[in-house]
Order: C-alpha cells, then structure tokens, then sequence
DNA sequence: TGAATACGTTATGTATACATTACCAGGGGA
DNA sequence: TCCCCTGGTAATGTATACATAACGTATTCA
C-alpha cells in the first residue's frame, strides 16, 4: 500500500471521473488536447487503475475520444455538434411528453412540476433578472427537464435522454449564465416558460401529439439561443460548459 | 509475464468484450445474473484490468448493470422496455433522415442506399422466403438503417443512435429470424421496404417531414412485429437476441 | 544540409499482488 | 426457535510492477 492519502468515503473511480470531468469542462483540458494517464494520476489522486476506469466511462459519455494508437483526448466539438445535440436531446425529451401523456399521469405526479414551474415564475417576475436568480434558474429548469423526463416511465428512453445531457451543451449553467448578459435573456426565458405551460397542459389533457410538438419546439429556442450566444462572442468566457467548442481558428 | 497463450492481434479489452457480449447475447448468461470477473477471466482469456474495462463499457452499452455493493449483472428488460427502445431507435432515425432531407444530400450519397434497397428487393421476390435470404435480409437491413444514419452527417446524432443500437432489440437477427417462422413475415418485410422506398424518395425531395414521419412509422412496425412474435412464445428460442428478454414468472 | 535510422525515453496495455468490503455460515444467547 | 453476532471466505476495489509499443531526438551517412 502506498502512503498516498486515500479518501474513503467516494470510491476512487467515481472520485476521478468527477475530477476529470471538471477539468474538461473547467477547460482546464483543452479540446483535441491527449489527456496523460500519469498527469491524471497526480491531479485526481487516485491510481491508474481507477483513472482508466473513469477515462472509459468519460468516453462512452461522449467527453473523450479514444486516440487509435492509444490513450484519450478531449473530444471537441462543431456549433453543428452543438445545436444538433440540443435537437436531439429535445427530440427524445419529446418522446418522453408524448409517452406521459398517452400513458397518462396521475396529479400527484405532476404536483412537484407545477412547483417547478411556479418556482420559476417568481424568479422570472424580476425585471431585469439577477445573476443570483438565473444561477437559481438554471437548477430548477434542470429539474424541471428532469422530471418530466421521469414521467415517461420509460427506464430506456430516460437513460438515453441522461446520455444525450452529458455532451456540454446539457450541463445548462454556462450556457444560460452566458444570456444573462444578453439584453434578450429575459424574453427567452419567459417564452420557455411558456413552452413549460404547454407541456403540462398538453400531458394532463392527455395530448401526445402536442406534448410532444412543445418539446421540441423548446429545443429549437434553445438553438436559436445558442447561435445568439455565439454571435456575442464577448460573452464566450462565461461559457464554461462550452469550452469543448471548437474556435474557427482551431 | 503470464503463462497464458495470449492473442496479440486484437487489445485483450476489446477481445473480452467481444466474448462477454456474445456470452450475454447468446444467453449463456442469464438476465439478473451476476457477473463474476474471475469467472470472466476464466472464459475471456484475458486478465482482470482488461475484463474490467469490459465490463464498465458493456455496462455504458446498457448490457450490463452495477450492483451498489459491487460488481455487474446483466440487466434484465420487459417487453416494454424493448418495444420502447425500438420506437427510441425509430425517433432518432426520423431525425436523422430529417436532417438528411433538409440538409441536402447528393445523388452519389444516395447511391449506395439504392442499391442496398434493390438487392433486398430481390430477395424479397422469393414466396416464401428461405432462412437464407433471411439471413441476408437481416444484413442488408443493419446496411441500410447504417447508410441512412450517415447521410445526417451528424456525428452526435450517429453515435447516439449507434448507442440505441446496442440494445438488444437491435442485434436484428435474433429478431428477424423469428419471425421467418411466421406466416406474416412475408408482408411484414415488404411493408419495411416499402417504408425504405418512401424515405429515400422523401430525402430525394428534401421533404423533412416526411422522411421523419416514415422513418417513425418503420418503427411502430418493428414494435408490432416484436408484440408478434412474443404471442407466438414457441418461436422464442429463435430469438437469441431477446435472451434478455424478462420472463413473465421472473 | 537534409533525411533516415537507431536508440532512448515515455506512455499505454496488461498482469498480478494487496487491501477491503460484502456475503454467508455457524454458533451462542435470549 | 429465532435472532444476532462473529468469524471466515470469496469477490471486488485499488495499487503497482512489468511488457510493449510509440514518439522524439540525436547521430550518421549520403
């Protein structure tokens, strides 16, 4: 045994996926660059065996990329990639609205999203709203996106939709945090609030059609968001979660 | 340095994870069944860190399951669980032939997914069709749902749907072989085509729309199939790609 | 001076030893 | 008779040693 210092209340391997994902999406790790097993070994402090383990699971997420003659690199990504993998995580969370409302939902089940959504309306009713709020935001619409997820009842497709959030665009803080500086904020947030009604709405009258339609339409203001945050590149540092774009000049 | 007669032509990691899908898949290994990796060790041939790593990535394919207290077991689904993974399949496939169409693609992409189309075409003349041309069916049936992923040239998109692949229900052959026992398989197969055709001549015209909506209905055909053959419970030993598949009495 | 080869260094792939935890069986007490 | 506690065994989690392959550098030859 070593006379490394051992935290033993987290496994190793969950310790150092968690650290390693901090870096990458810190942007500690830049895009496209190889990620050194050893150097992983020094800054998360565990040992390699764990480190491997958690590069695997990193690059099944979607955050590596296995190099052919070997080890991982960070994987970095287009606008494209981007705004398709919003489309696509609205497209499953679609799905999911759709498999809620033909399945059907008892009110009890849809209490903690009404809260959800009336937690948010409060916050929305700043004007302009602070950075305190939209930090607050940013959970609760993650939690919104979560339960309703839930509803499904689809163990599958609700797998799928957490592997689709774990590309960065899914990690919602650094992309929302960034509008917070656009004067549009307030109104986009206020529309996908909306969308948020719709959905609810369209689960409890039991609509899949429509359920569905709002999901993704949430998707393509998420999009349209997202070009509007790149145009003001400005804003870019305030992008964490984005740090896996790759720049023109890459 | 290990006695072991080792394999040096493929990673021992990949050579394990071939082996252990295959054990899972085939049915040597029951659902719910734990996984041992000194047993794995035994039937791989590969040692313990390159079996683990197969085991965290059959566990990211959704094959396998992590016990809290530790270790794997193969995950066990309900045939709603499949039936929803085939429609989830069938969704982001919409996706991608929406992109295909709205993108634009060439007459050369479109190429290989013709002749793919007409070689099944051809089998299909057969009444009835032999287990052979099934078999071949089956082949050019992965080919072409492959080709038409591509053509979204979205590589998130891709890689999701290769991950929703890796589902049991979309190992085909299991599946398909299943239902050449069946009197219906014959207008079930050309019904798929038919969907085949419309989906090319949608990306043709770069009708979105269409090619999503058909591309959905392909699969709502799949999950009427699966209901199928799952009535016809003497067939199911043809179905190896079901061994995941929960028993009722489980 | 440039290119190619050889050598050395470094990093990954693999194997195994060690530590710890979970599970099971057996025995003792209430 | 049932429950709990204790000990042992077996399996997983972790660490590290070893083998091999890749990369960079330096030297030599053309």
């Amino acid at each position: 045994m070593a006379e490394r210092e051992v935290d033993r209340s987290v496994s190793q391997t969950v310790k150092a996926q968690l650290a390693l994902r901090d870096q990458i999406l810190s942007g500690s790790l830049r895009p496209g660059e190889r990620i050194s097993e050893l150097q992983a070994v020094e800054t998360t402090g565990a040992s390699r065996t764990p480190v491997r383990m958690a590069l695997v699971r990193l690059e099944e997420e979607g955050l590596l990329e296995a190099i052919p003659s070997g080890g991982f690199m960070v994987k970095a990504f287009s606008e494209r990639d981007i705004s398709d993998s919003i489309e696509l995580r609205g497209t499953l969370e679609g799905l999911a609205a759709r498999f809620a409302a033909e399945r059907g939902v008892s009110a009890r089940e849809l209490e903690p999203l009404k809260e959800c959504l009336a937690a948010i309306d409060e916050l929305l009713r700043q004007v302009p709203i602070s950075v305190d709020a939209f930090s607050s935001y940013v959970t609760l619409n993650a939690r919104f996106h979560a339960l309703l997820t839930e509803l499904s009842r689809s163990p599958p497709l609700i797998r799928q939709i957490d592997r689709a959030s774990a590309l960065p665009f899914a990690s919602p803080s650094g992309f929302v945090m960034a509008q917070s500086a656009l004067p549009e904020a307030q109104q986009i947030l206020i529309i996908g609030q909306e969308h948020h009604r719709v959905v609810i709405d369209a689960i409890e009258n039991r609509e899949g059609t429509r359920a569905e339609a709002v999901m993704r339409e949430h998707a393509r203001l998420a999009v349209r968001n997202l070009r509007l945050a790149l145009r003001n590149r400005t804003h870019l540092d305030l992008l964490p979660a984005l740090a896996l774009i790759k720049t023109a000049t890459d």
